[in-house]
DNA sequence: GATTTTACGTA
DNA sequence: CGTACGTAAAATCT
């Protein structure tokens, strides 16, 4: 059936889309179906009200299979058929007849008819002019469809709707005033900060450099004091200076003097800081804010990318990922920065996370001191791990290769398939789903060959594989560029992934408040994240002659914090006694978790407890902490999925408070899908409602938490550098534990030092705990002992506990 | 040549 | 039906 027009003849909003779904076509009426009554919901979040909106598609009718591009003469979807081209003809008609004020394109192929453009992923969100009618405005928005898909997209779509909503009342594209001088001469660039020095009432300036690689080299710099405004210069031309030596050097003299004077913004200033000191000795002190970092902390279930968060913030021209290689890119980049800026500025103070912020900005200075100074790696002792991994890995390899009587690439999985399943006849392992109508798929990961392994006792091959396989990942991370210096260095990115991937806007980025590590631009060498070393490679990075590395971290810091959550008295009062106590101490006083757990499950007493029933203790805690299943409990443990039902029960009747907690934390969610975890950080779950929502939600608040407790200890250790009467480097920082080099001569006291700055009470319903602090002291990142030292009666003096 | 999929390292 | 993160090679798309 033909799917007509709907709505009031004098209605501000009209709504278009592709195609009508096939319910749609069954009943005639657009939006009638189940994408219809997601449309429902995001109108009813956004307050527009459905009646009063005009509804309407491009194509009038249910295309076969529901594949728009049968009303196109190609694939690419450009050309349309005669039918189509009626159909559009038609909504011009429709659109000179009712003039709506907006005119909201849901779908590509709306957004195709109405503007000529195709990508939604790009335009979404941004006021364009209608180009099948003059002087008509459209806002792109993700289609209810997509949104039923991919649930993620659901946050920016009420926005989205939001603007338009805003954009009904009134019938003109919002005109921009927007001035972007790009490329000016040096006096211009001058001229104009003198004038920014001249009016401190022009009180926020924003930054924006474009790099070219390697060296992350100043190619253009752009500023702005006001979100109309923009101005830039270029540095280089090509790889080669664009200003004669006396001229740069006046600029930069010129800059170093604004800057001081300025509160500064940018996007990312992790980086563009980074590079101003790195490349031209210019220190950004006191940066205002940065645009990252605030949509980190307002949105953090949102990307972060100049263009969304224009999209999101500002009523101007889309200006990234168009067609035309615009040369306004970067003045417009620092315009819009500062623009943005000044929304969110707002809006931290309207989600009060102002804290949470001025705490992430606080990182800056040591996350790039870090990145910067690197870690040094022993080129001898890598030489020789490469020598002897180099070999095993081969020997493995021409092993193999004889068993199969023939050469395959074994990190090919297609070809392990081909091999395991198609010829060897063995039992197909299938891919975790993720929900039950997505595709099953096989795979040949080490879980799946650990499981033919076991049901092929006799048969090598799996074993050979599975260390040919480590062997080969590990030299990966042992067959790593250095710097001049044998160095290697990391970005740590305090908002976790540096997401500016235009593209990919449906990745929602979540972050938990943790760091995450990338591969540094500034300096690229070492393996890019740091966080993911594996303990065979760290034997490389040596500590200095003379010096040692001490490893500081917080201890089963997720347990701890766990046990206050879930009330569980018996596990804080363990924590609160063995608070302070050496290892041996502990041990002898038998304060052990995994004992504790598995001798309270089974009812034994604590000395019948052996190693190997630990483990089951441990490995039940763990699942049931993260809400796992008995099939994983299983295939960990090597046991039937019987016992592990069996266990998992007896963990729960002995631990009841767990199930109540993660109820109390769903109703936390049905509520406001929003956590927050013991130091104030607010995150907003999105995802779809379900069991994948849970388990996201019940390790944020145990995992954030400690992200951002070792952070303000890792601030306070930065902090007290520039006091110590010695030298202290900070090497890594690995969620929950900070790594720093010192003189030999000096352990005792950075023990000390790092302990009284790592120990910060955290309070949960007016209790208040402390997480405790393990010490090793290692000649390399691989190799140390543990330190065993009873801080007791020393911190009772000093009133800790 | 660019993007997606698969697998795997750490906390 | 642990989660969080980033990277590399293979596979696939254009």
């Amino acid at each position: 059936m033909q799917v007509n027009l709907i709505g009031p003849a004098d209605a501000q909003i009209m709504l278009v889309g592709d195609a009508p779904s096939e319910e749609d076509s069954k009943t005639g009426l657009p939006f009638s179906g189940t994408p219809g009554r997601t449309l429902d919901n995001l109108l009813t979040q956004a307050e527009i009200a459905r009646y009063k909106c005009l509804l309407t598609n491009v194509a009038k009718e249910y295309p076969p299979a529901g594949r728009i591009s049968y009303f196109f003469e190609d694939k690419k979807c450009t050309i349309p058929k005669p039918k189509l081209q009626y159909w559009v003809d038609e909504l011009k008609a429709d659109l000179e007849l009712y003039r709506p004020n907006i005119i909201i394109a849901l779908g590509p192929i709306a957004l195709w008819a109405l503007t000529g453009e195709k990508k939604i992923s790009i335009f979404r969100g941004y006021i364009l002019p209608c180009k099948l009618v003059k002087g008509l405005k459209i806002i792109p928005i993700y289609s209810p469809q997509s949104v039923t898909y991919d649930w993620k997209l659901y946050f920016q779509t009420v926005i989205d709707f939001r603007k338009a909503l805003t954009h009904s009342k009134f019938p003109e594209i919002p005109e921009t005033k927007s001035i972007f001088l790009p490329n000016v001469g040096l006096q211009r660039f001058i001229t104009y900060m003198e004038e920014c020095m001249e009016h401190p009432e022009w009180d926020k300036l924003a930054i924006d450099v474009e790099t070219v690689q390697p060296g992350s080299h100043i190619e253009e710099l752009g500023l702005s004091h006001h979100p109309d405004f923009g101005i830039s210069i270029f540095l280089l031309k090509g790889r080669a200076p664009a200003l004669p030596e006396k001229d740069e050097l006046l600029l930069w003299q010129t800059f170093a003097k604004l800057i001081t004077m300025k509160k500064l913004v940018m996007q990312n200033g992790a980086y563009d800081t980074g590079v101003l000191w790195f490349n031209q000795h210019i220190l950004c002190k006191d940066l205002y804010m940065d645009t990252l970092i605030a949509a980190h902390v307002c949105w953090p279930e949102l990307p972060r990318d100049l263009g969304f968060l224009g999209s999101v913030c500002l009523d101007v021209k889309p200006w990234k990922g168009g067609s035309a290689k615009d040369q306004d890119y970067n003045p417009a980049d620092a315009a819009n920065t500062l623009g943005i800026a000044e929304v969110l500025d707002i809006e931290l103070d309207k989600q009060k996370v102002r804290p949470t912020f001025e705490f992430e900005m606080s990182l800056i200075p040591v996350a790039l001191m870090m990145q910067l100074q690197g870690i040094k790696v022993d080129t001898e002792i890598q030489a020789k791990l490469i020598e002897i991994w180099t070999k095993k890995r081969d020997k493995m390899l021409s092993e193999l290769n004889t068993i199969v009587g023939r050469e395959i690439n074994f990190n090919s999985s297609q070809q392990m398939q081909v091999l395991l399943y198609d010829e060897l006849k063995l039992p197909v392992q299938w891919k975790r789903r993720k929900s039950k109508n997505q595709k099953r798929t096989k795979t040949v990961d080490a879980a799946a060959i650990r499981k033919l392994s076991r049901l092929v006792p006799d048969n090598p091959i799996f074993n050979l594989f599975l260390d040919y396989k480590k062997a080969n990942t590990l030299l990966k991370f042992l067959d790593v560029k250095l710097s001049e210096n044998d160095t290697v260095h990391t970005s740590y990115n305090i908002t976790g992934a540096a997401s500016d991937d235009e593209e990919d806007t449906k990745k929602t980025k979540r972050s938990f408040g943790r760091w995450s590590s990338s591969g540094s631009i500034i300096l690229p060498f070492g393996s890019g994240n740091l966080q993911n070393i594996p303990p065979e490679a760290r034997k490389m990075y040596k500590a200095r002659k003379g010096w040692k590395i001490i490893e500081a971290d917080y201890a089963q810091a997720e347990a701890v914090i766990v046990a206050h959550l879930t009330g569980d008295h018996k596990l804080k009062k363990m924590f609160k006694d063995s608070f302070g106590l050496s290892n041996s101490e502990k041990t002898a006083l038998g304060y052990d978790i995994h004992k504790m757990t598995i001798a309270d499950m089974l009812g034994i007493d604590f000395s019948l407890v052996t190693k190997e029933i630990r483990t089951i203790g441990k490995t039940v805690r763990h699942a049931n902490s993260y809400s796992a299943g008995p099939t994983v409990l299983a295939n960990r443990l090597g046991i039937k999925l019987s016992e592990a039902k069996v266990y998992m029960e007896l963990y729960h009747r002995a631990n009841p408070t767990l199930r109540i907690w993660h109820t109390s934390i769903q109703n936390d969610l049905k509520r406001s899908r929003t956590l927050t975890n013991l130091l104030g950080r607010k995150h907003r779950f999105l995802d779809r409602w379900g069991d994948g929502l849970f388990r996201s939600a019940y390790s944020y608040i145990p995992q954030s938490t400690i992200g951002d407790l070792l952070n303000v200890a890792l601030k306070k250790v930065y902090d007290s550098l520039s006091s110590l009467p010695y030298e202290m480097e900070i090497l890594l920082q690995l969620h929950d534990a900070i790594y720093v080099m010192i003189k030999d001569e000096n352990i005792d006291h950075t023990v000390r030092h790092l302990r009284k700055l790592m120990l910060n009470p955290l309070t949960y319903y007016g209790e208040e705990f402390i997480v405790d602090v393990d010490f090793k002291v290692k000649t390399s990142w691989a190799e140390g002992e543990e330190l065993d030292i009873s801080w007791r009666s020393e911190e009772l003096k000093n009133g800790f506990v």
